[in-house]
DNA sequence: ATGATTGCAAATACTTTGCACACCC
DNA sequence: GGGTGTGCAAAGTATTTGCAATCAT
């Protein structure tokens, strides 16, 4: 994903393009791959835009996540990060540092093969689906 | 898992079993399969030991989770959730209503039969591991 | 011109913490 | 008795909201 690819989206989107959005654009493009968090986008934003406020970090993120520019990683002990890697991959994520790797698969994959190759322990594995529950299916047609 | 399990799970670690704990128990046991947060939890409690306080609820919880009784679910646009199903399975987290139904396979499952037997339609899927990265690995020894 | 976006401040929601007292083992 | 557990109030963290001013199209 580069620069220019997301400034397009965001135009397809219908989204203006403000020289915010650029400036999260380009924080959340560096230093590939990348996982940071609200308030890392806006102290690095801060730092080359001091004006920058950081509801309008949140609200970026927000636009961005629901036109499907970035992905939300949503966590209990820690601010939600976001990722540009929109290609079907795992997220490893240490519950000591918070570093978060990508790996590679959308499959589970072999804990022991995972270890190997990325030095990473698996405590725990967590499969999610969401979406709608039967009733609010119906429910979202109205 | 019954009441009698848990509490003895918990004298097993070492854990005091106080009335408090032994309420909260009751809760998450009852009309399983549930997924309380921490605020229903202690609004259930209260209604039976109006002394309870939700302090007690966090720190019990998180004791319990610790001793790997109960799992908790983290969110970011709803409080965490509890469960005691320690068994593999798929949790599917309905966006609109919060609900969350038990799916009985550790694996990512075909999509349509997921569908057909629950109602609930997928719109995204989470896997994600959480452990130690390489560096964390090393520094825990110490 | 017009509506989307921004920045500020205040509010909210959830969770954690400090500390004195109480209770389980 | 000793230390864990509890309850209260206060603080903390992350995020959201209301609103007026500003900017992109």
């Amino acid at each position: 994903m580069t620069r220019e690819t997301m400034i397009e989206r965001l135009r397809e989107k219908g989204l203006k393009i403000t020289p915010q959005r650029r400036l999260i654009i380009d924080v959340l493009l560096e230093r590939q791959p990348f996982h940071p968090g609200a308030s890392l986008i806006y102290a690095e934003g801060k730092k080359r835009t001091p004006g920058l406020s950081l509801s309008t970090v949140y609200a970026t993120l927000h636009e961005f996540s629901r036109c499907g520019l970035i992905k939300t990683l949503e966590f209990d002990q820690m601010e939600n990060r976001y990722e540009v890697n929109l290609e079907e991959h795992v997220n490893l994520i240490c519950q000591r540092c918070g570093r978060i790797i990508d790996y590679p698969s959308p499959f589970i994959v072999d804990q022991a093969e995972l270890t190997e190759k990325t030095g990473f322990l698996v405590q725990k594995t967590r499969l999610e689906y969401y979406g709608y529950c039967r009733d609010c299916l119906g429910d979202r047609a109205a």
